[in-house]
DNA sequence: TAGTACAGGATAGTCATTATTATTAAGGAG
DNA sequence: CTCCTTAATAATAATGACTATCCTGTACTA
């Protein structure tokens, strides 16, 4: 809990109980939540915070990279404390989001950027398909 | 132009003039355009067309799989008459959409199927920089 | 050519997100 | 530690992309 104080002081952002909650929630999570989602799970710790301040906390931790934006098809962007590039699984039956570690992708933007000549700054990569606990149904 | 009545109805597509307008404005532009961007673009050759027609349509031709949804994180979709799965490039700068034609990602999703037990159907890569074009500037 | 099912047009409704505004609290200076 | 300034919060209205509705019109089938 300490932590999320501190990354959030190292990013020049002031430090408020709302933002050290959201923060850590998404922090300690692996499920990938929306502003809603995140809204109503903290509903029960912090029964006053709007769901305006999800969105502009949401925003601010965006703009000062302590998150990422997941935009996987559905109405409303997903969030991700994991802010390095790295792809998602997106199962079309339980509609989980799951984290993809691997090494596949490692030059895949320096070589894309040599064959394009743009400059890159990243990348966003989503793998639609039934996640292995979804086909055993 | 016939061509484009010919796919749609081998789609089992009711072929009317709208439709035929819109799939053929997305088969010949490199643009990825909205359906806002459609809308007006077509307002010239079809003024009486309404916005809902548009969106009805895109829906019709997205589930005939005659064109695919992108959504570079942008408060609207875009999209694209090229149906076959292949990354995007989108300039910060101009906010253009390119497509990007490369063979760098030929069995990815072979490969990630394969490491994560997922069944994979589908994947959606973004790439976002500047373009050539914006970095002389 | 007539009938029917489905598409189009107009517009109201929905819902995620953003803007507004008055109030409150964080954090620095003294 | 207290005051002050600035920015964050809460509540809520507004926005804007998209969807639903409902009536009219037209594409296709026989």
């Amino acid at each position: 809990m300490k932590e999320v104080a501190e990354l959030l002081k190292a990013k020049g952002l002031k430090v408020t109980p709302q933002r050290i909650a959201i923060f850590h929630m998404l922090c300690n999570t692996v499920e990938h939540p929306s502003a809603e989602t995140i809204y109503k799970s903290l509903q029960e710790t912090h029964p006053t915070m709007s769901l305006a301040t999800v969105y502009k906390t949401l925003d601010a931790l965006k703009k000062a990279e302590l998150v990422q934006e997941l935009n996987v098809g559905e109405d409303s962007f997903r969030y991700d404390a994991k802010v390095h590039s790295h792809p998602h699984l997106i199962c079309l039956s339980c509609n989980h989001v799951y984290d993809l570690h691997t090494d596949l992708l490692q030059d895949l933007r320096e070589k894309v950027a040599q064959d394009t000549d743009f400059e890159l700054f990243s990348e966003k990569i989503y793998f639609y398909g039934i996640c292995p606990e979804c086909q055993k149904k």
